[in-house]
DNA sequence: GCCCTGCCTTGATCAGTGTCAATGCGCCGG
DNA sequence: CCGGCGCATTGACACTGATCAAGGCAGGGC
């Protein structure tokens, strides 16, 4: 990737996402394509503008773990270390804003503002990961699956929810392997507490018992 | 976050951890002892003088995690939400300086660079975060003690090791139990890569063997 | 010095999840 | 419409790590 263009005016941002504005490039990647690789150097920051990315990492031998799933208005590369930790791949197609850190720096009290937002995103970033540290360690096999599940539902607000993933991404999420999840998958919908309309669509039929099984 | 530095004639201090000076207020702890709760106001930050510290999450359930162990001169409560999510505990005595983050505004250029050196640690705090997820979700018991044993043994640079926390704390930050922890603590020593005197002092005798384990 | 207490280790057994293999299902191209 | 391919599901079985239970060990108080 080359330079990258800059527009110096930033208006006062009403969310404070778009503080962030058109800075940068925006570019579209096709489903399973690389955004960033793992052990890249991290001069980047990436916003989702449409669709759906995952992180990961691979050890030598081969295993994945998913470090997380990003949706649009996501920030993704906030790790900060001089190099990625984890690779990004999109889910399908998406279209990412692509946003060079040492671009900010010549934004004045905007950088300064887009700064303090990057931080504020780091947080949120910390403390997700601190929930996905919690369920990789305490939660069961079926706990697991109820809280991811429940946690996309939210996100369509009692409409029928649309997974972006496939099982192996989740079961990669979720310290699992695939056959476990879709086991899982299968004992939630016998017990009622979801229905699947084909594998990656799922509304909740029972909104009370599948939060039963995902302790706080 | 140190490409986003805009101001970079502030005087910056060897140690960067200094800056916090001293600041706030000096406390001791007796071993077990509380030091903030779960759900409890986030507005203080905390930093370990001497001593180590534990942060633990309950489930409604009695299920714990510990998200992290800290030593001295790493900061905790970087959360950065209203509430913490996880609790801290002093794992033997400690002494901890106590900072009132609404006080940092009074400093002025002083402050904006504490600011700076708090989000700096939060990041490392994040990356920290996600080794844990990785080793949580896709390394078997073993692997996980042997990464355990070799963080620590990094600390004492070769010299005989000393584990600050019991097997109860080791089994919930690796999400095991304590009979499983203990089973490998005594598979690693049968197998000639750690040795234990007493049951929480220990030295490696294979780094390379152990290495192995810890797959990267 | 001795006992008591709390933590650690070890053993036997069990349950949950992984592994391996076969089958099913849906989507896409021809 | 059909066949093939990729992903998901299901089943049988193995194995890791959990559970339950019984000692062992070390440190502190008396």
């Amino acid at each position: 990737m080359t330079a990258l263009s800059l527009s110096p005016s930033l208006a006062a941002p009403q969310q404070p996402i778009d503080a962030l504005g058109q800075i940068g490039v925006r570019m579209t990647f096709s489903p399973g394509e690389e955004i960033y690789a793992q052990d890249e150097d991290a001069d980047m920051i990436y916003r989702v503008i449409r669709g759906a990315v995952r992180t990961t990492r691979l050890l030598s031998d081969g295993r994945r773990q998913i470090g997380d799933f990003y949706y649009a208005d996501d920030l993704i590369g906030l790790e900060a270390g001089p190099v990625h930790r984890f690779s990004a791949e999109a889910l399908g197609c998406c279209e990412i804003q692509v946003i060079r850190k040492s671009a900010l720096r010549l934004y004045g009290d905007d950088g300064l503002k887009i700064e303090r937002l990057i931080w504020a995103e780091t947080a949120r970033e910390l403390r997700r990961t601190q929930e996905h540290v919690m369920l990789l360690g305490r939660k069961s096999a079926c706990e697991k699956v109820a809280s991811f599940l429940l946690d996309i539902a939210r996100r369509f607000r009692g409409e029928v929810a649309e997974l972006p993933m496939g099982r192996q991404d989740m079961a990669d999420y979720l310290g699992l392997t695939i056959e476990t999840v879709s086991r899982m998958v299968t004992q939630l919908q016998t017990d009622g507490l979801v229905r699947f309309l084909g594998c990656r669509r799922f509304e909740v039929r029972n909104a009370t018992g599948l939060a039963c099984l995902v302790e706080t």
